[in-house]
DNA sequence: ACGGTAGAGATTGTTGAACAATTCCACAAG
DNA sequence: CTTGTGGAATTGTTCAACAATCTCTACCGT
């Protein structure tokens, strides 16, 4: 009886939908979660650009072995928030000017195709919305750290307009980098503070369901921001490698 | 004396220019060799979709530890060349019907912003060209491998026309990608053929410096070659998997 | 015949130790 | 000030061992 009604439930269609809580199921190697929190510490700052992350401090710190934390910093290095140099061990990397005119380029190409395809307001823009408004409550109270990470966040909802998971995911690793340029800056709150109206515009254009126009603003948006970035970049980039030379 | 002037050669301008060949002096490590060694025979089909790739074995015949080959198995999964599943080991990736589809989605963002930017005949035209006439000559001749490489690199040079070094990369993984697809496909002999002509009217606009003219058709191309792919790859993907679990 | 279960065997996950190879650093010699 | 030259420290790689997990087979009761 049970059994039957059980059968019945599980079949066919019963497990529609279910897959999207692999996620939950899916364990994950002690690497993985190492990596994770690596990830985490140099996203907020605790590990700085340039910095030599030794195996023997950080493995006996998070009680993993060599070999485990090795596959952790394989995979950061692959994320480029690590370099590796042969027989000198891993770093966090400093970007070079060439790196975030780079990052930008793909930036304009990526964001301003997800942005272009707008013809009417998309589902997701209460979210894009609320992004916004966490920024402009940020800015309000003085609170910089967040507003960087709200402007992030509104770029990566921007990006996820083109409703594909390699684009997400390459987003999310440029955003990630990008916080790398940010740790070496002087002045990082400033630079997004500046931004904070142009958000809103945008987002004008989107709730208007104004692709083409969106698009407008936001290449500009990009334009404006990489050229001040470089700017005020160059030398900062080799204050923050000349520090580390001397130690 | 001799020491006056060997400085002289030496330092300031002497070294500009040099840290181009950083590259030749940088050693790889074992995993990135090994890592090579298996791209390189996932790509030509001796393992193939659906395969285990066991660590004992391989690590046997290659001759490198379980621990160092792990290494290599972290670089490939991350590529998406590999499915990493816990305490049963890495697989062959079986790209999804989704997968197809978006990295399509992904290469009509990349590739035609590219080419969307052409306004002169560009610097790298005689290379494609090169790739687009080494088509010719595969079809020819009836050499079919040689075929679908060769349309691979056409492709990877129209990406280059962005000059990015992320889009490069990002490219190369989606092709890699795509030859996990092809392998599993019954005819892609066929399948590439029928696109050449299309290759050679892309090439003219090229030449012609018409970039929005190539991204038209290059875009037309793509929903086509999905389209086809798309229908011809659904029930494919499945009987590989069935396959797979049969043994 | 069918579904469930227990257990043996195989494979991966992770650790710790060991040694080789390389880099780093300080110091002496020219 | 540059150029060896040690030794210490760190990474590169392997190996062996054990725990955790999966896979498969044989067995069992219904």
């Amino acid at each position: 009886m049970t059994g039957t009604i059980a059968s019945v439930v599980i079949e066919d269609s019963g497990v529609t939908g279910l897959e999207a809580d692999r996620g939950l199921v899916t364990r994950k190697s002690t690497a993985e979660r190492v990596a994770g929190v690596l990830r985490k510490r140099i996203a907020e700052g605790f590990f700085l650009p340039g910095g030599r992350l030794s195996e023997q401090d950080i493995g006996n710190a998070l009680g993993v072995s060599r070999n485990t934390l090795r596959e952790a910093f394989r995979l950061l290095t692959h994320e480029r928030l690590l370099a590796h140099e042969l027989n000198r061990g891993v770093f966090v990397r400093i970007p070079s000017i060439e790196d975030v005119i780079d990052i930008y380029r793909v930036r304009k190409i990526i964001e301003c195709a997800a942005v272009r395809g707008v013809r009417t307001q998309p589902a997701s823009f209460p979210r894009i919305k609320e992004k916004v408004e966490i920024g402009d409550e940020a800015a309000r109270t003085g609170n910089w750290k967040d507003l960087g990470t709200a402007n992030v966040w509104f770029h990566q909802e921007l990006a996820a307009l083109s409703g594909s998971e390699r684009v997400n995911e390459l987003v999310g690793r440029l955003t990630a980098e990008l916080r790398l340029v940010f740790h070496i800056m002087a002045e990082p709150r400033r630079f997004h503070e500046r931004y904070l109206p142009r958000n809103h515009e945008i987002l004008d254009r989107i709730e208007a369901g104004d692709g083409p126009g969106a698009e407008q603003l936001l290449m500009k948006y990009l334009d404006d921001a990489e050229e001040q970035l470089v700017g005020a970049y160059a030398d900062r980039a080799d204050a923050a490698r000349a520090a580390v030379a001397a130690e």
